[in-house]
DNA sequence: ACATCACGTAACTTCAAGTATTACGTATGA
DNA sequence: TCATACGTAATACTTGAAGTTACGTGATGT
């Protein structure tokens, strides 16, 4: 399986688009997340149906944030793409006949669920808005020419 | 992405192992787990390379446990089997330009390896003796025929 | 000796799911 | 009315585990 970014460039384009003027349309995004429009539209739906955001067509149209950053989670955007699998490992069989496979499954699904109880937990304890706080101060401290 | 089941095969074939009178051949053990011989000796390697288990070649040859189950946990057999990557989700881009993205990584990185971390202990807590042990349970339990 | 058994490993194919792309339809607004 | 921008179906690409085929090596029993 290929690793799923959906989560990362979400969170990557709603911080932008809070700073934006105007909607992002999904050309100007995918050329922020170096991908497609269409799979900005198609990701986007998500959040759109999870009223995250509002999309608009014709002239001025684009994709605009419809929450603050304090409002929206980590979480929020994770459920919004749909909740994605989290663990790349798993059960070889969910449902197996043996026993001791049963016994295997039952302690690796115990391992993996508490795991993920806790990763669940992470993310709905982190806003959109305390990552754009970082954001802010990564930009103050950045290194550049233009410093006097 | 495909779900990665070597972990959850190993763990199975192991105590199945410990449960066997003699070497358990990578013909039966493919039996066992519902696949191919190639695959159990491709995974295998690793846990012979760990000090897990032996192989032997000729008649009689086969894989054999060299360590009691009470010495191994979910997380020897992790490491055995080359330590996997665990989530299916992730970072967009691992090392981008822009300053958003990085808060973004900075951000989800923080949670993963939260996540992460815990599962890892959970791992190092079970020995395979305990996995056992909830199948003896289970196996005592089952329901049968056999009873009088 | 030598046939058989079982592992060792390279090479190739299959499979699944996210991602990428093309194409076309619909609604909006200058 | 025509360019703009989303909506979505259809298709191809990518990646890594899993599955297969094929052949080589070493050990054992007759």
């Amino acid at each position: 399986m290929q690793l799923d970014g959906r989560l990362s460039r979400m969170l990557h384009l709603l911080i932008h688009m809070d700073r934006a003027e105007g909607p992002v349309t999904s050309a100007a995004a995918a050329d922020m997340l170096h991908t497609n429009p269409v799979v900005v539209r198609r990701t986007m739906a998500g959040l759109r149906d999870a009223g995250l955001v509002r999309s608009d067509k014709g002239h001025a149209g684009g994709w605009t944030l419809i929450k603050s950053l304090e409002e929206v989670t980590m979480l929020d955007v994770y459920k919004a793409v749909g909740e994605p699998r989290i663990f790349a490992i798993g059960l070889a069989d969910a449902a197996p006949h043996c026993l001791v496979e049963q016994a295997v499954n039952a302690s690796m699904t115990n391992a993996l669920r508490r795991a993920e109880t806790m990763l669940i937990a992470e993310m709905g304890d982190v806003t959109l808005a305390e990552i754009a706080k970082d954001f802010e101060s990564r930009f103050s401290s950045r290194p550049t020419n233009l410093k006097i």
